[in-house]
DNA sequence: TGTACATCAGTGAACGCGCGTTCACTGATGTAC
DNA sequence: TGTACATCAGTGAACGCGCGTTCACTGATGTAC
């Protein structure tokens, strides 16, 4: 009864020269509603519900569902590389930033099933002259930066491409982790830190096991 | 204008006694419109259309679209766990066979990467009592099989716990691997085969380095 | 050999619903003169 | 200091559409007697 009464309560219209708090608005509502990875399709008349806004409104800030849909998942890639940037600043120790880095990834798209699924649907929608722009691409700025922790735990330079390679691996692995946890929940997954802490290490060791096959 | 006639041709009846044949068709039809992983949710309408049936004939043989999304994943997951037993049956040496039904396992995802989002889709409609019965939850079997695999080219018993958490950790880079390719195919991604191959024997190895810390 | 009946494999019209989208409108607040 | 006008931040009615679902119906093919 509250929550359909808060649903339908008309919120009160912003200031003058505050139009854009609405657009905040809708994107957190749209957000929310995405919460659940199995919540059906956004709708924009959802969205204007959820909000307490005339569906019409919703157009004076998005085009269309998709664009709106590409601001949700936008907002969280910048949560997502902040959270991870946050957890790797606090220690020293090169290799225990990839791993701390990797659990935080877990963590996030395990606490936000919703949404993390919503940054990784096909097709997410682009921007306009957006294609072809690798690094515009949504979640790319997270994993640079995974490839140059990982470089540096190898101690190699910046760049290297066996880093990247590993990197990509371990990206593959995280996601795999997250969205396979979340797609079957009964299954008997184990402990998630350790899980991937575990991964990581062998595709680390891995990458400097090839290493020392190439030096000999 | 062939596709649209071909889409609205009614298709003929069945003779007596092959009504069942209906129900493959939809199931087919369901799993054409499903094959582009960008294709809007199935609807019930949409697959009569496709199969030149009056909508209500769908209800012949399912109760509702969750009913046949399940059939279309059911149908995959066999076919899935069939080709992944005939690459491996090929092959004597136990690692070899893990490395091929990981590859083989990518292969397929990205040849039909539609279907098998739906195959990893959240949730995946349950059938009745099936909750809890872990053996039956869909893609299960093909997992124990790996699971087998690598306990074999581990040299380690069946059933064995290790094998079984480094058969967990090869799922999640696979499933990482397919899906992350399809939804972001501009990403300069490596070569699938090298890139899975590698990524499974720096697990396995992983598994193997564990093993002699512990004998030591 | 005929015929009444049962079964099978569907059909077709109708319904109410939520959706995206359009259009003209509203009412408060600032601003030029 | 007043007032006409512009702008801002939305609203509300209306539309056509595809959807799921219901209901009674159809027409071919078997089968019992």
């Amino acid at each position: 009864m509250t929550a359909t009464s808060a649903q339908r309560s008309r919120r009160q219209r912003n200031p003058r020269g505050q139009g854009e708090r609405l657009r905040e608005d809708i994107i957190e509502a749209a957000s929310r509603l995405l919460e659940d990875p199995a919540s059906p399709p956004l709708s924009l008349r959802g969205v204007a519900r959820a909000v307490g806004v005339a569906a019409t409104s919703v157009y004076l800030h998005f085009d269309d569902v998709d664009t709106l849909v590409r601001a949700v998942a936008d907002r969280h890639f910048s949560e997502l590389a902040r959270t991870l940037s946050e957890v790797a600043d606090g220690l020293a120790d090169p290799c225990a930033r990839v791993r701390a880095r990797a659990v935080a990834y877990c963590e996030f798209g395990l606490a936000s099933p919703g949404q993390y699924q919503i940054m990784f649907s096909r097709p997410l929608p682009l921007r306009r002259g957006e294609d072809g722009v690798r690094d515009q691409v949504p979640g790319r700025p997270a994993f640079e930066q995974l490839v140059e922790a990982v470089a540096a735990c190898l101690d190699r330079p910046p760049g290297d491409v066996d880093s990247r390679l590993t990197a990509t691996l371990i990206w593959q692995q995280l996601h795999g982790t997250v969205s396979l946890r979340v797609s079957r929940p009964l299954f008997p997954w184990p402990p998630i830190a350790d899980a991937v802490t575990d991964a990581v290490d062998r595709l680390l060791a891995g990458a400097r096991a090839a290493d020392k096959a190439e030096a000999r």
